[in-house]
Formats: C-alpha cells, structure tokens, sequence
DNA sequence: AGCACCGCATAAAACGTTTTACACGTCAAT
DNA sequence: ATTGACGTGTAAAACGTTTTATGCGGTGCT
C-alpha cells in the first residue's frame, strides 16, 4: 500500500547501475554514449516508465521548452485556427503552449500576464491581441524589457519588434477590385470597428481600389460595425439608407456580410442582381449562403504556424528581431462565389 | 553591459536583510511573518521587481498550479467557446493551461500527450476531446494509471471517473418536441456521425419525442452527417428524395442546418412554410439566415467553468471521482426563431 | 618510452525555490 | 523559578534534473 511515488532519475540510474549522468546524456543525447550502455540505459526506462521531470529540467538548463500565447477572440474564427496552427507548429518542434487569455484585447493591463508567463519561465511569447487603438503603444514598455522574444502577430510591422500578419490591404484591395471588375460601380464598405488595425488595412485596400478606378470616396458609402452579424445587418440598413445608389458592399469580415445579406433580403434586393456582397474570412458557412458568398480567404492556420517558426528563430537566437524578414506578411486569397458576379445563376 | 541576469530571492533576502526562508515566507503566505519585515520584504521584491520562479516553486512543493488540457476541434464553435471558460475559470483561480491539441479526435494514440502533460507535473487534466466510438475504452488504461486526476468533457457518464456534460438527450427531446408542437408532423434528422456520443444523444432524444408522440420511426427519415455545412445540404438532398413528406427536419448543428436550408432554398422550399428547421449550438449566424434559424443553445462557456471548478475540487482531495455529483450535467435551452413556426411572419 | 588526446563514465555542483528542524525570546501558567 | 507554548526568524535539507570538472584506460604520434 505504498504511496504511487514518481520515478526518478535517480531510480533509473541504481537499477541500471550507472551514474545520473550518464542516464541524462542518454535522455538529452547531449553527450555520447556508449551503445551498449544506451541499450541498457533505455532498457530500465521503459521498464520503470520513467518520465523526467520537467520542471527539474528547466530549472537547471533554464529552457523550460515552452512558449507562452497571449491571445483574445477565440470564439472567432480567425484567432482560434490560428491557435490551431500554433499548437500544431509548437508540438511538432516539441515545444509546450502555457495559454493566457484576454477578455478585453483594448485593455491596457498585461503587467500580470506578461508576470505569469514570465515567472513560468517561458522561452518566447506569442503575443496574439489584435492591435488596437494604442494599445500596443501601453504595452510599449511592458514587453520591451521582457527577458525573452516576442512575436507579434496581426499588428502593424513596427521597428525592433517582429511581427507575422496577413496582408489585410491587399484583401480589401482584392475584394472591391473584383467588384469593380465585375461592372459594379457604387461599393459600399461595412469596416470592422475603427481602431482595430486590420479593419483600418481591409478599409485601405478597399479606398485603394477605389481610387485607383478613379472613383472618389464619399463618406455616405461607409459605414462601421462590430464584426457581428448584428451590426452587419444594421450597417446595411444604414448604408441603403443615405447611400442609395449603392450596387456591391464589401463588408470587413464574413459575420457581418452575413448579416448584411439579411438586411438586403429584409429589404427585397436580390443579391447579386441588385446588390452584390463579398466578405472575409471564408468562415465555413460563407459557401453555404443564398447567395453563396464570395469572400477573401486568410491563411490562418499558416499564420500561427509562421509565427512558432519566427519564434522559435528567434529563442535560437538565429535571427533578431531588427531583421524582420520576407515572408511575414502572408497573402490573403479571393474566393469567387456567386453573391458578387453579375451574371451569376 | 552585464547580461540581465533575473532576480532571485536570494537578492531578495540579501537586499532585505532577512534570510529566504522569510522572503518565501513573506510571498506564499505559509507561515505567519511579523508585519514590519513583511513591509520591508515587500518593499525590496517591488524595487527589484523580483518574479518567483515557478519551476523552482513547483519541483519542490510538488504542484505546479497548473492544469492540462486535451482538446480538439477548436476550429468549432462549442470546443473553443468551452476552452475559454475554461481558461477564465482557472485564471480567475490561480491556475495556468497548458494546451495540448489532437487533430483526430477518435485516435487510439494519447499516451504521448499523457506523457507530456506529466512530466510537465500538471496538477490535474481536463480531457475535452469527444467521445466517439470506443475510443475512451482505448484510452481507458492510459487514464487510469495516471497519478493526477481527470474530468472528461463532453463524455458519456462512467463509473469511477467524473465526467461534465451538456444534456444533449434533452436538447434532441427539447428540439423535436418544439416541431410536434407546432404541428409539424414527419419529422427528419440530420445526425451527427454516428459513433460520436453528442450525436447519439441528440438522436436519441429526437428519437424519444417521436415516441412519447406516438409516431413509429422509419429509417428514411433519417441521415446523417459529418457536423459540416456541405455534409448538412447532402442529407437534405438525400432526405427529401426517399421521404417527401418530409415537413420539418433536426440538424443536429447549426452548420449542418444552415447547409439544409441552402438545400431546401435550391429545391425551391419554403421555410417553414413547406420545411420547417432547426439546428444545435446557436452560432452567432444562426439569427440572422433567412429564416432566421431556431436552435438549441448550449451553455458551453459554463460548461467549462464547471470542468475546472470540478477538477479543482479533485484537485484539493474534497471531493472523490467516485462521487459524480448533481450538476454534472447542464441543460441547453431551446431559441425559437422563424424557421419553425407555422405561422412565422 | 613518453606524451597528448580521445571516448566514455562519474561525482559533485549547480538551478531557485519551499519545507523542515531548530533557536531564541517572551509570556502565561504552574 | 520552572515549564510549556507561542511567535518569529534562520540554516540547511530537500526537490529532480543538467552541467561542469575530473578521472581513467586506450590509441596514435613523436
């Protein structure tokens, strides 16, 4: 009736009579041994089912082969396949996630956050709150005198700092470009709330597509939601309102076109012929709407793999974060559905 | 130009002029230390900005405050709303997650996962991947020889383990009652895959309100899918060609439901009108298709508060797996919207 | 033959905490 | 005056690893 104690180290090294040492290098490899002795080694490691203690481990080699994600958003689509990607990118390199949460991404308190992941002893930190407002102008000082690298992901590239984001510009770019190319003249934009970096990016793509046609922009063919269908749906009210030639709205994320098609359905219009809509994001339900929604595609799961890789660079110290290279910006995708084209059915 | 080495709470003590012990004394909190040397403790841990080392902490107090987590799916709307009440509940009480992820959910492969949230020394586990099939029966010996406790998510109630669940039998009834309420009368399901535990539950409680209405079940009136929109709109098709009385139709999730009523919408149906729906989860989307969708909402956020509290309490030895208490179990609740009612409109 | 070196193994010293055992003074009860 | 208990503090022993410093037999080179 003992007590179940762990076996440790050193109960392995008794019964296979040899030093602590030496069952170390045999587990690490960060020493050559002897094949035989290996053999015999790992023999009493399956035997007792030994499994290092891994607090111990860090302790002493001050690697603790984990890295801390600070994130926000997870019941949304983009932030929780980029978690995917990042835990599967993480395990593959045998690396641990230890995950922190934010309710609020705008707050400006992540002093204890940034604490706990420390005092865990975190290699890296992945720093996954959607930039917002100056938000990252508070966590300025907060995460620069951090003793470990840190990534940023979905935030503008700022000098000294790496980051890893998609190309939200190109995006809205290539959304109100097919709209125009597909003899849609007055394009409406449902934006995501006004200080989120990504909703200003997709806002610019769709401005520079604009002017690019040599279509000047009104302020009446704007309007702002909250990424929810809701206000999706009440920006398309909005919008049809004082904006009334309106013929295509692109709207920042595809939640909030769903909601916008509703509205228009609300109101009577036929999507495409008398409004066409395209989205973002290619949420699983966007192939699946009446119409079909064309919509911009994120690689997000590519994206939190990306971000490990850097990192991981990073904690190897193979790359500072000065030289933010090529290829952190990944490039967003048009799917063409039928809600935008012309002559679509 | 010294390399920042952190701080310790040797120069803690040094600086205090008290020994560690007092230091640890001071900041755990576990032995009673007099109020003037707790201030000028304080007072130097603020000015170093000394952060414990958790490692350290944990490999000789032999509990890490942290808990581990087995999911997957989090590309879903219910498993990764469930990971964030998990994560609010455990922060809110100490504790840290360490996230492991498994891509199929039905593997017989977890020992490695086991094996790294041990030696990770984590104080209890939380295995939120769903049943389906045998494959807890696999899973069955890893469990159980495990030296720290487990709640299981979403899984079927089994002796000698604790388990918290969604009352997914209720939410079928919940369903299927609502449409033979409303005068609906040949009543189709979209199932879940089959061997997945929440999709037999919702079956079974479709099942269940056919039966207590006394309606015989014909295999025709049921099909089943893989929880994807795409797989949703087959079953439609399918449904409909071998059972055209079909007048309402169960998905057992909203993507699912969402991709019938795309299937109905192309074969020209009415909903509800000629097809009533409802779906299972209460995605954001759901209130704003066209009809807008009535479904069975999941409190999923609880869901995992309640996993953690649970743990916890295993945790702190107050409570044995043995005893499954009430409230394991939580109760979803029926949103009625538009596409079922008779006289919607 | 002497010397340097290499390959392998080990003992002992870290790593940064908490916990244990003990010490010292004061105070209350005998 | 003795005893016991209590409140506060400390030194030293854990905790389970990796890392460092050493040792030791054999091999190749002068």
């Amino acid at each position: 009736m003992s007590i179940k104690q762990p076996v440790t180290i050193n109960d392995v090294a008794r019964r296979a009579q040899v030093s602590v040492s030496t069952v170390s290098n045999v587990l690490t490899g960060n020493r050559p041994v002897s094949a035989k002795t290996r053999a015999q080694v790992m023999l009493v490691v399956e035997e007792l089912g030994f499994r290092p203690n891994r607090l111990a481990r860090g302790l002493v080699s001050r690697s603790s082969k984990t890295i801390g994600i600070v994130a926000s958003g997870l019941e949304y689509f983009g932030p929780s396949r980029t978690l995917v990607g990042i835990e599967q990118e993480a395990s593959e390199r045998g690396y641990s996630l230890i995950l922190s949460l934010i309710h609020e991404p705008a707050t400006e308190e992540v002093e204890p956050i940034v604490n706990h992941l420390i005092t865990h002893q975190v290699d890296g930190i992945i720093w996954a709150i959607p930039q917002i407002g100056q938000n990252r102008v508070w966590w300025k000082s907060a995460v620069e005198r951090l003793p470990v690298p840190v990534v940023f992901l979905n935030h503008a590239m700022w000098p000294g700092s790496l980051g890893v984001d998609i190309d939200n510009c190109q995006g809205g770019f290539m959304a109100a470009s097919h709209l125009l190319a597909n003899g849609f003249v007055n394009i409406g934009l449902i934006a995501g709330p006004g200080q989120w970096y990504a909703a200003e990016m997709r806002k610019k793509g769709w401005e520079t597509a604009l002017h690019e046609a040599g279509r000047a922009i009104d302020p009446r063919q704007l309007a702002e939601g909250d990424w929810t269908p809701q206000s999706g749906e009440q920006a398309f009210f909005d919008l049809m309102r004082r904006y009334p030639e309106m013929d295509a709205v692109f709207a920042a994320n595809d939640q909030m076109a769903i909601g916008a098609m509703r509205a228009a359905s609300d109101l009577n219009l036929r999507i495409p012929e008398d409004i066409a809509i395209v989205g973002f994001d290619d949420v699983p339900e966007a192939a699946f709407t009446r119409p079909r929604l064309t919509t911009v595609r994120q690689p997000v799961v590519g994206l939190g793999r990306l971000s490990v890789k850097a990192l991981i660079r990073l904690i190897a110290g193979e790359m500072e974060p000065g030289d933010a290279g090529v290829g952190a910006m990944l490039q967003p995708s048009l799917i063409v559905r039928e809600s935008s084209q012309r002559v679509a059915r």
